[in-house]
DNA sequence: CTGAAAGCGCTAACAC
DNA sequence: GTGTTAGCGCTTTCAG
């Protein structure tokens, strides 16, 4: 910047705040400097920027998830491309923080603390995770993806957080299920440690309160952890006629060990998944009737709803309209499978 | 560390020290110094680290994927996990950068020229694709995924990747498929502007110098496409019986085509897929007999690979035993479709 | 509207 | 061994 200024014949003072939008700087010697930036390829040190500003144009994102749900699910890739998209758009970097076991907590943590980024998207919180309150406690604003709330967790009421209608989605679900005359309608959850698939159970409940719990399996979000709840569920009541599976991973396992049971989809059992992942809906045999949340929103709205606390310092002082959590809608996409 | 320094006793540059690991200071003052830093809660600012040292603890990941494909093959993510976790283990950290679309290129380039990041990972590469230029002209150490060059791409000879044996890979598949006593054994192509593609097709015409011209479909990674090619494949050449599909995504749209034109899998029709990626390959139906490649440790490979550039600044001028690029074994594995 | 000067928080020679 | 000193490259009051 040195050799810019001089080039320009103007002071570092005058050529930074060129650099910086030129607010304030005559249309004239604007010009000169940049051209001079141009021929010398100045670009400025964003460490040496950030280490005065206290800014640093990144975002970091935390994906907790030791599950192989991660690798296996494409949700997760469409949540970061809506992300992605958001951040860039305003010019802000995307950090992926992955944490795989207890000892990358830390790791993370100390990251965050060491002020490379300015705010925080957290994931896939399960029970007790530890994320939230290490971001509040060294001061990084932060907005989380999914409910993050388990009954009894006080300190977690007033965070920000995106999620998707998941009592509602389960809801539809079932609802159709009903209304293709289906009487013994099974359910597969995700992990119960997850608002998520609590949500999706209590929908499944909502139209069904004197259901069977036999009716109930849980799985684990992959399409392994699909097929043996399907197989237990088979086992338990041979007699069901529908399968709703909180998402669209799973319902392809169960699918699997349908066809592997003998049994016709949907003719002798109809299944609606969860999720609408092209790639896996599209593409089982036969396609799935799933419940389609805008997943690739999601993460747009986590980035915005983030992107906005950051430009407005609202302290816990003056706040006058904080931003505030989103629900976003589902519906059912019909296919074949139901 | 200024009051570090003040409560422990001791010069900001003993601090200093001992929070960097510590050498040459005497054991006493440096658990007194340890002491306070644990006291005050003391993290490091990395800018201002990174302001003089010059090295910034981080490699960004640039995946230049403007295709739908990266958001529906867990390929990608499989990747990411095995750099991640090399990264992480020599503590640094992964920057994931996503460029869709050609204004990202100007993005990018920029913030890597910033100075954010000690090296850069590039994935994906299409034709003629500006990153590793971009990271040259830059000065960034770069490791590349998937080989590179293209006929003529003189600049790009002497850099560094990581692939696996794609050729010979294509090669087994083909064999497999010969070996079953099939006659007519088309292929589906990945897009022919990536080398990964190339490659595999150039294995399947190893085997196949003769081939008819009429069984060879180019298809783009997408079950979709798959699909695409395997209806034209059908049209052209009713009488074939066996496909070698470049991918495991797209052989699931092939399976699905299949399935609707009423040939069976694999008595009508054998089917050979390639990567073995678990969530597509293990459930299909029947489940797909396809290539693996190791994705998760060719992305462990790249993160080491430039690690061991970036700790030994070895210049292009007494490189006496430089990082050399890689290629990862493929092996055959034979579940039902073939 | 522009320039001079004072740091941001840390590390690395260099003396002691 | 340890402290002193000089910056790393940039932004930003504060005068002019």
């Amino acid at each position: 910047m040195e050799s810019v200024a001089e080039r320009a014949g103007v002071s570092r003072a005058t050529a930074s705040r060129v650099v910086n939008g030129g607010a304030g700087v005559r249309a004239e010697l604007r010009e000169k400097v940049r051209l001079a930036v141009d021929e010398l390829g100045y670009v400025p040190n964003l460490a040496a920027r950030t280490l005065v500003t206290r800014r640093n144009g990144a975002v970091a994102v935390v994906v907790a998830e030791p599950e192989s749900r991660l690798f296996s699910d494409p949700f997760f890739a469409q949540h970061l491309r809506g992300i992605s998209r958001e951040l860039s758009a305003a010019d802000n970097q995307m950090l992926l923080l992955l944490i795989e076991d207890q000892r990358d907590y830390d790791r993370v943590g100390r990251y965050l603390a060491g002020g490379h980024v300015d705010g925080v998207l957290l994931f896939s919180l399960h029970h007790a995770d530890p994320m939230p309150e290490t971001a509040r406690r060294v001061g990084l604003p932060f907005v989380v993806g999914g409910r993050p709330g388990w009954p009894g967790a006080e300190s977690e009421r007033d965070l920000v957080y995106v999620d998707s209608d998941n009592r509602g989605g389960a809801r539809l679900a079932v609802q159709h299920l009903r209304s293709l005359g289906r009487r013994r309608i099974a359910t597969i959850t995700g992990p119960l440690d997850q608002t998520s698939s609590l949500d999706r159970l209590d929908g499944y409940r909502d139209l069904l309160p004197d259901g069977d719990p036999d009716l109930i399996a849980e799985g684990d979000f992959t399409p392994d952890g699909g097929g043996r709840a399907m197989a237990e569920l088979l086992a338990r009541c041979p007699d069901l006629d529908a399968v709703f599976a909180g998402s669209d991973a799973m319902a392809s396992g169960a699918l699997k060990v349908l066809r592997e049971a003998g049994r016709r989809v949907p003719e002798d059992v109809a299944v609606v998944g969860f999720d609408d992942v092209e790639s896996i809906a599209a593409w089982t045999d036969p396609p799935l009737t799933t419940v389609r949340q805008d997943i690739e929103e999601m993460g747009r709205l986590m980035a915005r709803l983030l992107l906005r606390r950051l430009a407005d310092p609202t302290t816990s002082a003056t706040r006058v309209a904080a931003p505030t959590s989103v629900i976003t809608p589902t519906h059912l996409v019909i296919r074949a499978s139901a």
